[in-house]
DNA sequence: GTTTAGCACTTGACCCTAAAGAGTGCTAAA
DNA sequence: TTTAGCACTCTTTAGGGTCAAGTGCTAAAC
């Protein structure tokens, strides 16, 4: 257990080292500090924390800076809960307040306000409905031998996509495929429904025409559009380290992992069971190296009966985590109002 | 004008620097020449393309480098016209050869394959069906106070969008605005719909409904999207240069351009007008300082009468031109004929 | 009249050293 | 327990020397 005054001590080096990203110095700290000592008794102290191993030595004779294990002592027990400016919070209530068309807007609109916001990279995911159900399948003809494929969710979601029909098709056994597909598969879970079409509804098909496969291909596409996890990203760039140009090596996975998208997404994963707002640092975000010098801060946000969505800002492990979880904190409730309106607006009857 | 001689040599100057990106002295470049001169004669003979502004020196005492003259003179000129090799057409033709649902996603993916050929960053641009018109616009009522709007266009495109209805909506109201929408727009070119959405369409719509508000920007969001350039971008990322990491501020720009698309999406209008295989170097690209250093090769590909689409890419002008060049006129010869393909199979009759 | 050998000169890259500056750990006194 | 003082460590910067690559020029060779 750390003194007051280690507490002080520890909670000015994040500070310091967080705004310059220099190692901080004996000297200089005492100066920093709420109460008057000699930089020889900061010495002391400095000495006893890098014994807990909350601070680290570029070298024998540098300043000192925080270990992960600072930083997360620092989260943990020293972050002073900074409210939100007010500033910020007009920002984000009026890039919310805009008018959207669906949610999607507003999700992946907001990774880039939260981007913005904290110059890092941002992450939002959907709100999660559970157990959503396919609720109605059409086929509209839109003649010259094309039709249009309509899902339509007890969530109230909708995705559409045009197709073109085989030349030689009957269009009663067109009519006659839909119907089955309705009668077979409204009402359950779009995950029955994507296993059912791989499973027995391609011979259901084949009952009524040759080949099933360029209808199974079209059910398929709009189920996972449906099912997919919305996933949106802001500001990727960020994640590049200007400071950090030395290492050409870490600058090349950075690279790859900016491409890959499901990658990134996987981040989220373990995001998912906690509430309110979560800190991850180095190491803790992921397995791959890349990372360890990058913290994750990750949130959901609660819409009611509407299901559960996640927000996350991955910046450098030097970051002022003092505002960064109060932008991420203000923003998770604000989308959360935001949203609820959106639904009851729109989906409710 | 330059005597077969200094042809040869600048040639080999290019071609030496785009191999090291090294400059090329006097010794090492004699070496490389076809003919056999010493290394003082091919001083002189640099000293003649010096003056004539086509090569450069970095330094008082370094070897030399193309200027951006230099460039354009090798391009105009000197370029060996080297088929592109087996290996990259079998590339080209398997990557192309994939069954597609969509033009969008050929296209798409084109610009991803011609980025991974080249290792820089591609674009490419829908074949632009002039004289585009619409066909028919539907609202196909879903339940639940939800419609689908699709719009079809006479070149065969879909788009659709879902909307949620106005509680207090009455139904015949909007029968007679749709009957209205389509008796005054159907075979219209999309750019007269869009403005005569700007213009008289929201009075008739009032004339049926209180507020024209939302069915307006119903409309005008599917046929933006039918009427708008599909442009895509493969391997933006290749845009940072590695080896250029010294400037900072160069590179904050490139990161500006990286995220804004229609900047991007504007280098490529002015080459709508040529025809074939076309090579901007440097300045000739844009205004813009940041792009000296990189040159844009143009090519339009030709599917008959369905339109012209562009393919680009963006190198550093230390590029292999012949290389280069050779690849994206096999790319846009093979995609042209896809697309043909493509366009045969599904929207003839 | 070209071409070439030779040479003085320029420049960047690399390495070494010295000095300055920031910081530490330790000791002994306050 | 705190602090002043000091020896020591390490990084950064500047300067100087050397080396290799390259140039321009001159005078001789072809």
């Amino acid at each position: 257990m750390l003194t007051q005054r280690q507490n002080k001590i520890l909670q000015a080096i994040v500070r310091q080292y967080t705004l310059t990203g220099q190692p901080v110095g004996s000297r200089h700290l005492a100066e920093d500090l709420p109460f008057k000592v000699s930089s020889a008794t900061v010495r002391n102290e400095m000495a006893v924390l890098e014994k807990a191993g909350l601070i680290l030595k570029e070298h024998s004779s540098s300043g000192r800076l925080p270990s992960k294990k600072g930083y997360r002592y620092y989260v943990d027990h020293l972050l002073d809960p900074k409210a939100v400016t007010d500033n910020d919070l007009v920002v984000i209530q009026n890039s919310l307040g805009t008018s959207f068309q669906k949610i999607d807007e507003i999700i992946s609109h907001s990774a880039d306000i939260l981007s913005n916001l904290t110059s890092y990279t941002a992450f939002t995911l959907k709100p999660e409905q559970v157990d959503v159900r396919l609720s109605g399948f059409r086929l509209v003809p839109l003649g010259n031998h094309k039709v249009i494929a309509i899902l339509v969710t007890d969530s109230g979601d909708v995705e559409s996509q045009a197709f073109t029909l085989p030349r030689n098709l009957d269009l009663d056994a067109l009519q006659a495929v839909i119907r089955m597909i309705n009668d077979q598969l409204v009402g359950l879970p779009l995950a029955d429904v994507m296993r059912r079409l791989n499973d027995d509804i391609p011979l259901r098909i084949m009952h009524y025409m040759h080949s099933a496969d360029g209808f199974l291909d079209l059910f398929d596409n709009v189920v996972s559009k449906a099912a997919r996890e919305q996933f949106f990203i802001g500001g990727r760039l960020n994640l590049l380290d200007f400071s950090n140009t030395r290492d050409p090596q870490a600058l090349q996975t950075m690279y790859r992992l900016l491409d890959h998208d499901d990658e990134l997404s996987h981040l989220l994963d373990t995001g998912k069971a906690g509430d309110g707002v979560n800190v991850r640092i180095g190491s803790e975000i992921s397995k791959d190296k890349v990372l360890d010098n990058y913290s994750l801060i990750t949130a959901t946000y609660d819409v009611d009966q509407y299901g559960k969505g996640i927000i996350a800002v991955l910046g450098p492990t030097r970051m002022p985590y003092s505002r960064t979880i109060g932008l991420v904190n203000a923003f998770r409730q604000e989308l959360a109002k935001r949203l609820l309106d959106f639904y009851r607006h729109y989906y409710d009857s």
